[in-house]
DNA sequence: GTACTTCTTGTTAACGTTAACGTAATGGAC
DNA sequence: GTCCATTACGTTAACGTTAACAAGAAGTAC
């Protein structure tokens, strides 16, 4: 048989102290004396007494952990924005709890709300880049603190978002600067804000500069669904420059070209989104957009920690802007 | 102000009944007339009851909650599994806290497992693939269920881990096959054992095969340093085939043949180690080898599961062997 | 009818922590 | 000396749940 774990009374004993006492020690308490706290600390070692975080929880009404609610994805964005965020909350003392959902559909989202808010997380953050998670956030309850991270711009919700539309025009506005008379765009899911950000600046950026707008290409965000577009823009000869939503469509389109002969950035140029750490040796390098995750992840962090200490607050909003990395896939047209 | 949240006793009072038979509802137990049930229920809706996990947690001295400690990083393999156990974790009905460190060595590995523990968590995982996170395993507390995956062999934890030397047989076999004469191999970091894996079963195919053993290259995962090592082999004549460690250096040795004007699989055939999404769309799409990530996620997960219904075990072991993915980027030599 | 089981419910006591309050002891200011 | 603030503790009562035990009702075997 196992012997029960050493709680606070054990080491108050030890120590010859109340319990109280070493609830005062291990939470940094003022008006401790000083040796009264090594005492305590020597029998907290010598006991290997660890707090008990479950009865802590229950007698303050919180816990030292966030919530997170997330696509179950390796795509890249998402990805870095979890693993981010889990370091910039471990740094602050808070553990994370992970919620993945296949789908960011209503009931998912709430079923995983529900989850946390059974273990009385301190707060919560919705990666809510879809519409129809927007749309789960309503019937949400209001009085925890809570951000979504790359979610609906119009809602009435804390939100950290990367500035998508910036994204586009930096994209557009490079390959019209090289040259090009107009822009191909391969887009992301129709559902995605991110998709309609970027979507938006391409076009935005187009239109201010006089020039046609072409068709939209829809594709999901698979290397293999830009490979589709591209091959459908590789035998279109007017096509010179394609912005593509990220870096795996671009993948996809560079492979198309390349098997249809034409050249990049020689006949045509291309931009993606993301910088992926491979992107740089994609053939040819990718000129790309690159969003700062690390900056998103304490934005959001952040927010949630304001309102944890100062209340709810639905106002608080951060947008982070992306940059433009030229590499060799954007040149000239001829 | 904000009231009170509902309380078990508050669903209980509503109902007519005691606070113990709101509990028998909740968890299943028999001996609850069905009428009772239903007005407990109606109850609980009624008032948007929702149970207090650190009320359970505190008394039973466990919660529903799995540990992970992983590498905090973006790299394809590591997150696909946390991801993958994420899911299948949820569907059993388990919260995952997720702490990542930066580094897997002993104070980090440490102070995650020490916050984990705090917590009471039910089970924890480490995704162990370094030599430095072997050791700090050794002083552990042995009393709670726990997994290592991706961790050393040699070491009396239990452990589920994919089968890399078999990997890197295929692999290597899979370039014999085709008529090469040897197989040269761009490595992974030495203190991983995925890279000592893939390495061995390399090493051990070209042996057995009576082929020479070219001299190692030795690599981080990324297609940076992949393409430094691709353009010394690019530079030597002998090289007809290439075994990388990952497909992030297999698309860094791509870069590097194309540039130098080697074309692959013509002169030089390529395989990688993970089947990335994109590796279908790398230049020529790229042979590799994948691990099946879900399956070691469900392993790990039985594992645990298992440890938490009859007890710790430490002999609990489980290899999950990888599967050969042959596309363009391996021909006959000339 | 008695004795024994099974079903259904209630009562009480934990679990380990923090908050609120109480109470000496100490140290100035006057 | 008194008065009062400050320091350094201890005592008691929660927090919301489950486990253990109790106990009445109902059914069953004889």
């Amino acid at each position: 048989m196992t012997v029960r774990a050493p709680a606070m009374r054990d080491v108050a004993r030890l120590a010859g102290v109340s319990h109280q006492t070493v609830s005062r020690v291990l939470n940094g308490h003022p008006h401790v004396r000083e040796q009264t706290r090594l005492r305590v600390q020597a029998a907290i070692t010598e006991l290997g007494y660890r707090p008990n975080r479950a009865a802590r929880t229950l007698v303050t009404g919180r816990s030292q952990v966030l919530g997170v609610v997330a696509l179950n994805t390796t795509l890249y964005g998402p990805a870095s924005l979890l693993s981010a965020f889990e370091l910039a909350a471990a740094e602050a003392g808070f553990a994370v709890s992970v919620g993945s959902v296949r789908n960011l559909d209503r009931t998912s989202i709430t079923a995983v709300v529900e989850r946390h808010l059974a273990h009385r997380v301190a707060g919560i953050v919705v990666i809510a880049p879809v519409e129809s998670a927007g749309e789960a956030l309503e019937c949400l309850p209001t009085d925890i603190p809570l951000v979504t991270v790359d979610g609906d711009p119009r809602r009435p919700v804390p939100l950290v978002t990367i500035d998508q539309v910036e994204g586009g025009r930096l994209a557009t506005r490079h390959l019209l600067d090289a040259g090009h008379q107009t822009v191909w765009h391969v887009s992301g899911p129709a559902d995605w804000f991110d998709s309609a950000g970027r979507l938006a600046g391409w076009r935005e950026t187009l239109q201010a500069a006089g020039a046609e707008v072409p068709p939209v290409l829809q594709a999901d965000w698979s290397a293999a669904s830009g490979y589709r577009c591209g091959q459908m823009l590789a035998r279109t000869p007017e096509v010179t420059a394609i912005f593509t939503a990220n870096d795996d469509l671009a993948l996809g389109v560079l492979h198309a070209l390349h098997e249809h002969g034409r050249r990049v950035p020689e006949e045509v140029s291309v931009v993606g989104f993301d910088d992926v750490p491979d992107a740089a040796y994609f053939i040819p390098p990718l000129t790309t957009v690159r969003p700062d995750f690390d900056t998103v992840a304490e934005a959001s962090l952040g927010l949630l920690l304001t309102q944890i200490d100062a209340g709810v607050d639905h106002t608080l909003r951060q947008t982070i802007s992306p940059t433009l990395i030229t590499r060799d896939s954007v040149a000239a047209p001829r």
